[in-house]
DNA sequence: CGCATGAATTGATCTGATCACTTGGTCATT
DNA sequence: AATGACCAAGTGATCAGATCAATTCATGCG
């Protein structure tokens, strides 16, 4: 049996546009066609296409702006995603997630340590100096915004692209839960020592420090996490 | 000011809905409500609810089958995804993927090797057996289906599950590619093999040989895919 | 120059209808 | 009783055209 794949028209639709895209050579940010152009360019109505660019809108690939047009988004091209509307995560799925973390993000570290993507290194110089300010000004939703991206950034340093997009998608999640965890491990200025120690050693190309550190750093998350969760 | 996040009518409706599965606790697969039902429930048109649909479509968290319903798909919870419409990867990015999985897989395996649950175990070792099959048959195309479904089934046997959704998520990765890279590995009788001593490894609890030989399989791979790709 | 203003463009949503697929039941045939 | 053909209701898919709302930018006033 041939197993009929049944491509519904807006399967096309959408697999047309991203090769539209590709066509063009339209890069993240660029404007794309208006809803109505590509109604009429595809022959299809205007809700038709709208389900279409929906379906792109809900992975990252475009973006819809009032009034103003549909433009290249981020996500295009990317293979690994975080998920955009995920349901409200668990105590214990917050744990694997920070085990999956503790896992994943050490030997990446490594990689970094090796690789040394200058533009990601700059980042995490530039992480470093905004939480040290937040610290100060108090500004604890931003500081954990920052303290993600450094890890973000450390994931770029490593030179590879799907790396990065999966440390992304694990960082990414649900930053209000990601906020109650910091303020249970709390001690953000040994958090702050700890990062400045990790890109310290990825600086000197130091690959087992830096692994070591960063399992030591979520390591310690982690430890105070799981106590929390099973008193 | 009072930060007015403007919240689409889209986006409202798409959590909305979300909500409403979580509140009747509905599992995968599980029938959810008729577009027009939903039209009416939120007091909008029904393209807009379509809207909201494909958009939870794109990742998984819905199913719409034409002249039967809408359903709760596969994707609802998760965390991590793999990009359903991903552009052609250039061979740089697939060496760039092998490489992640290289680094990701060898700790899971580890990991599996302590936690060892026992329905994960079981489809590796029913994999293994459909394996030795389509190698007789020759059917490489499902092949290399069931091989990816033995990596999935390794990570899932790790006992977390967003761990197995990021091993997931590098292992679904365009079919079409990995079929290309296996066709220049070749080897298929060595997949195998190794395979079959990696799950042996797990079984035993042998946590440092199963990531060692998880290793050498992937960076194995790897390294044929690498002087193929750098001449 | 700087800022209001209004027209044009574009996305957002609605209304209502028609087509196509699935499903389950009816009913004649076997 | 089992089987298969057939029909009808429910449901998603798509269409057509219209109206509302946000953005953009050229225009022109102060």
């Amino acid at each position: 049996m041939t197993a009929v794949v049944r491509r519904s028209l807006l399967d096309d639709l959408a697999t047309s546009m991203l090769d539209l895209i590709a066509d063009r050579k339209l890069a993240v940010g660029d404007q794309f066609e208006s809803v109505r152009s590509l109604a009429e360019r595809f022959q299809v109505a205007v809700p038709t296409v709208r389900e279409a660019l929906r379906r792109l809108e809900a992975i990252g690939a475009l973006e819809l702006r009032h009034g103003s047009g549909v433009y290249v988004g981020p996500n295009v091209g990317r293979m690994v995603l975080a998920n955009p509307l995920p349901l409200k995560p668990t105590a214990g799925r917050l744990v694997e997630l920070l085990q999956a973390r503790a896992l994943i993000e050490p030997p990446v570290a490594a990689l970094a340590a090796k690789a040394r993507v200058e533009s990601a290194l700059a980042q995490m110089e530039h992480d470093l100096v905004q939480a040290a300010e937040l610290i100060t000004s108090g500004d604890h939703d931003r500081l954990a915004e920052i303290n993600m991206d450094f890890h973000r950034a450390l994931a770029q340093a490593a030179g590879n692209a799907t790396l990065a997009e999966v440390v992304e998608s694990v960082t990414v999640v649900n930053v209000r839960e990601q906020l109650e965890i910091l303020h249970i491990h709390g001690d953000r200025e040994t958090d702050l020592a700890e990062h400045r120690a990790i890109l310290a050693a990825v600086r000197a190309g130091d690959h087992v420090l830096a692994e070591q550190l960063t399992r030591a750093h979520l390591d310690g998350v982690l430890a105070v996490i799981n106590a929390r969760v099973n008193p």
